[in-house]
DNA sequence: ATAACTCGTTTGTACACAACAAACCATTTG
DNA sequence: CAAATGGTTTGTTGTGTACAAACGAGTTAT
């Protein structure tokens, strides 16, 4: 009787998890982040930016997840803190390439650091292991979204 | 050379990161999950309630971290469609024990079924070794806030 | 019993995030 | 030249969530 589907089992779902962690770490990232000037977006694409140099914003834009529309915003408010740095491309002058100023480097230092003290108090369960564990795994499940690789973006490795 | 700083080494901070995977895995959790009437949140607090049965409303609030003011809201919504019930506590009868329901049960059980395509999708990048070691650190990381035990939630095993 | 407190509830305000559409300029390509 | 593309601007909409104020019902302290 009620049988035990060993295999087609749904396994876990990391779905709500991940929602739900994000959610508390977001909270608490916004508290130490604003007395930087930053919020959490802000900090998401200089990250990207330190991790993807010179992305045209088109590609920032699928990487980030976000409208185009809405990357220009994000992008002027950026730019006018002198975080970033737009150019226009050599080849298409049409494109803006995105670049992370020196100052929008250590900024995203600085905001790292504060933001260690809520990870600690987020990830207070997981040791030093777990949380680079985490961390690697996090890495490569966001790099690479899919190996779709028909697209536009083809030169970086696939 | 270049000294390996191995200890005190700021380390990765994953907070953008996180925050980054959740949102991709919630846009698209949101297209699968519509059919089904659920949104995310809904998820998040079924998937709490299956795992802390019996939770009061309090202790669900600071559980899932949402304000209490908030949480009404959403537990009028998946009681309305009888997911959860609400029972007054036998103790103290200004409580109320929020409980699944077995159709709330079977939701849940069908929207993470859908979910799992949806993370397939998002975390191809990993395997399934990966994806467990995941779901394991997110479970631990999600379960205990904090070791803070001396507030209301003393009885459940700190 | 009366007062003070607590749990849940309702209502309303405010803000951040992000999707989407429409129209525009500059540039490249056909 | 026309058509398509990268970026920009403006404005609309929807959603998630915090927060405050006030209430009823029930509990606890005095």
């Amino acid at each position: 009787m009620a049988s035990l589907p060993v295999v087609s089992q749904p396994a876990h779902r990391c779905a709500a998890l991940i929602d739900h962690l994000a959610r508390r770490m977001r909270m608490r990232a916004e508290t130490v982040l604003t007395p930087l000037g930053l919020r959490p977006r802000h900090l998401v694409a200089l990250t990207m930016l330190r991790d993807h140099a010179e992305s045209t914003q088109q590609s920032l834009s699928t990487l980030l997840q976000i409208d185009r529309t809405n990357l220009v915003g994000l992008l002027n408010e950026l730019e006018s803190w002198g975080l970033i740095e737009r150019r226009r491309s050599a080849e298409d002058r049409r494109r803006h390439t995105v670049h992370l100023t020196q100052p929008g480097a250590e900024r995203l230092a600085q905001a790292e650091f504060a933001l260690a003290a809520v990870e600690d108090e987020i990830l207070v369960s997981l040791d030093g292991d777990q949380r680079e564990t985490l961390y690697q795994l996090l890495q490569i499940a966001g790099n690479r979204q899919r190996p779709d690789c028909a697209g536009a973006m083809a030169e970086i490795d696939c």
